[in-house]
DNA sequence: CTGAAAGCGCTAACAT
DNA sequence: ATGTTAGCGCTTTCAG
C-alpha cells in the first residue's frame, strides 16, 4: 500500500499540498502543473488514502449505519438503495445491520456506536424494541433518525404516509363498488399499525362506506398472522366483500387461508395489500397492492441525519412524495351483483 | 469521549500497561491490584477504545464484509446470523452490503476494500457478476471467500451441498410413489444451477425414476421464471406427476401458474422446493421444502476467511452438516392411482 | 512487573 | 503558492 508520503516523494510536492489536492480542498490555490503532477503520481502508485488514518485525524468515519428489523423484508432493498444513493452523493458509505443483531449482541452498540465506527445511525426499531436500543445510541451522542416508528418524541423521526396509502387502497375498493370493507392490521401499539388503522377508519367514514369493529383485526403482519386474521373474520356473521391488508406478508397468509376455506379471490372477496414487492406478482391471484415511496424514505433519512445539528430540537417528518400509488392486479374486482 | 490517557491518569498506571490490561494481553503479568485499578478507572470513565486509532496502529479493522446479491432473499438472514455469530466469537464485526451496490457504485470497492475498512470479504456474487467484482478485491490483496458460486478456481470457495439437497427432494417424491419427475432449475452457467441439475439427474437415475429432457427447465430462480417454466412444461405432451423446484421464489411462480391453468397441487402434481423460509408456510398449499444449512454456511465462511494464509493455495469446501432436511407440508402427496 | 517513547497515515494550522 | 510540523489515540517494542 502506498501512502501519501510516496505520492509526495514521487511528485516532489509536500505531503500537505498533496493531501489538499487529493481531497479537493476548494480554498487551495495550486498551479495547474503541480496539481497535475500530484494526480499523476497518485494514479501511478494506485494511491488510496488510508481510512483509519483519515478517520483518526478528522474524527469522522464517513460511514452511516442503516439498521432494520428484518433485512429480509422485501421492502428493505429499496430503502437501502435510496439511502446508499443519497449517502454516495455525500461521499459517505452505508453499512447495513440487522436490528436483531443489535438487540442480541450487546457488544454491537459498543463496537459500532461507542468506538465511533459510524457518524450516525438510521434505525427502524422493531415494534417490541427495548428502549435501551435507542437510548444506547442517544446517550453516546450519536446522531440518530428513527424511521417508520413513532412520529414524535425527543429523537428525530421520519415516517411514510401510512394513512394516505391506506386511503388509496380504500378508494380503489370504493371505485370498484365495494361498500363493506374489512381491515387486517398490525398489533396495536405497533409503530405503523395505529396510523394505518386510523387511516382506514377515516377513509371508510369519509367515503361513506361501511365497516364493523369485528371486521378489523389487529393480529400482526406475519404470514401466520394473516391466516389467523381470516380465521377470526370468518367467525363473524357476515364477511365484508373486500379486505385491506396492511402488510403484504400478512396478505400471503390471508390468501392461503381464504383458499383453505374455499373462498375465491376476487370473486367472493377482494384483497388489496400495502407494499408492492416482487412476490405480489407471484401469488395466485396476483395481488393488487399500494406502492410506497421507500427509496425516497431511505434518501430522506440520510438527508435528515446530515442536517441534524446538536442542540436543536428533534425534527419529525413525513415522506409525502411520490404519493402512494395503486398497482392493480387480479386480487380485486368489482363487487359481485348480489 | 475519554481516552486511554484519561484512564491512565485516573488509575495512575501507564498508558502502555492500561492498553495491555484492557485488551486482555495474555503475555502480561500485572498485579491483581493494578489490573483492578485500571478496570475501575475505565468503567468510571466509560472508556471505549477509539476504533480509528486502533485500526491505524494495528492496520486491522476487525471488520468483515458480507456481500450478497439480494439481502432481501429470505435465505440471507440465516446466513448473516451464522456469519455474525462466528465473527462475534473472534471480536469481529460484520458489515452487510448489497452486491448490486458493489456493481453499481464503483467507489464502493475503493472505499471499502481499498481504504482498508474491512479485513476480508465474503462474497456471494450474482450469477452474472462481472469478473472485475472479484478481481477488484483480489488485486487489492484482500482476503476473500466466495460462497455459493463456482467450487474451484484460484479464489477460496464455500458452497452448500446442492446435489444432496436435490436428492432429498427426489427421494421424498420417490417415497410417495412418484416416478415421473420434472425439474425447474436456474439458468445454465449459473453458479448453483449446474450442481442442482446434475444432482437431479443423478438422483433420478440412481433411484430408477423417469424424467425427460423437456421436463427440465433452466429458465431462472425468480417468481416470473417459475411461471414461465410451467408454461414451457405444459407445452410438452404429458406432464410429470411431480416437480422439484430448485428455488422457493421460482416455486411461488410455479404455484401461481399451475393455479392459473387449473392444475391442482398436490392432486394433479406435487411440488417440492429448495430452501425453507417463512413464506413456504404462507403459500397455498403450504410448500414442502428442503431446508439447507445456511447458518452453518455463514459461520464456516468466516472461519475460512480467518484461516486464510497469504500464499497458500485456495481452499474449496462444501458445507455438509447438518445435511439438507425435508420439511414436509401440503404441496406433495402420494401419486394418484391413475 | 511497569514506564517511556516511537510511530501508524493523515490533515490543518502555521510558516515561508 | 507550497512546505513544515504537530498530533489525532492507540499499541508495542525496549529499557528499567
Amino acid at each position: 500500500m502506498s501512502t501519501i508520503r510516496d505520492v509526495s516523494a514521487l511528485s516532489g510536492v509536500s505531503r500537505g499540498a498533496v493531501s489538499r489536492v487529493l481531497s479537493g480542498d476548494s480554498t487551495l490555490r495550486v498551479s495547474a502543473e503541480t496539481r497535475e503532477r500530484v494526480l499523476a503520481a497518485a494514479r501511478e502508485l494506485d494511491y488510496v488514502p488510508n481510512h483509519a488514518a483519515r478517520a483518526l485525524r478528522t474524527s469522522r468515519s464517513s460511514t452511516l449505519a442503516l439498521v432494520v428489523p428484518d433485512v429480509t423484508s422485501a421492502v428493505f432493498a429499496e430503502l437501502a438503495r435510496g439511502a446508499e444513493e443519497q449517502a454516495g452523493a455525500h461521499d459517505l458509505t452505508i453499512v447495513l445491520a440487522r436490528a436483531e443483531q443489535l438487540a442480541a449482541d450487546s457488544t454491537w452498540m459498543q463496537r459500532v456506536v461507542g468506538e465511533g465506527r459510524v457518524d450516525g445511525v438510521i434505525l427502524q426499531a422493531p415494534d417490541n424494541a427495548p428502549d435501551r436500543m435507542v437510548d444506547g445510541i442517544v446517550e453516546r451522542g450519536m446522531p440518530l433518525v428513527l424511521i417508520n416508528s413513532a412520529d414524535d418524541g425527543p429523537v428525530a423521526t421520519l415516517v411514510l404516509d401510512d394513512a394516505a396509502a391506506i386511503r388509496v387502497a380504500v378508494e380503489h375498493l370504493h371505485a370498484l363498488g365495494h361498500s363493506d370493507i374489512g381491515f387486517v392490521g398490525g398489533v396495536p401499539g405497533g409503530a405503523t399499525a395505529g396510523r394505518r388503522l386510523n387511516g382506514f377508519q377515516r377513509a371508510v367514514s369519509q367515503l361513506g362506506l361501511h365497516t364493523r369493529p369485528e371486521w378489523s383485526t389487529t393480529i400482526g403482519y406475519s404470514g401466520d398472522d394473516g391466516r389467523r386474521a381470516v380465521a377470526a373474520l370468518t367467525r363473524t356473521s357476515a364477511l365484508p366483500t373486500a379486505l385491506v391488508v396492511a402488510n403484504l406478508n400478512a396478505a400471503l397468509g390471508v390468501l392461503a387461508e381464504l383458499h383453505a376455506r374455499e373462498l375465491r379471490v376476487p370473486d367472493d372477496i377482494s384483497i388489496v395489500a400495502l407494499h408492492d414487492v416482487w412476490y405480489a406478482d407471484a401469488t395466485w391471484p396476483p395481488m393488487t397492492t399500494v406502492r410506497m415511496p421507500l427509496r425516497e424514505l431511505g434518501a430522506a433519512a440520510v438527508s435528515m441525519l446530515l442536517a441534524q445539528k446538536p442542540g436543536e430540537p428533534a425534527d419529525h417528518r413525513v415522506v409525502h412524495f411520490p404519493p402512494p400509488q395503486l398497482v392493480p392486479r387480479a386480487s380485486t374486482a368489482r363487487v359481485p351483483a348480489s
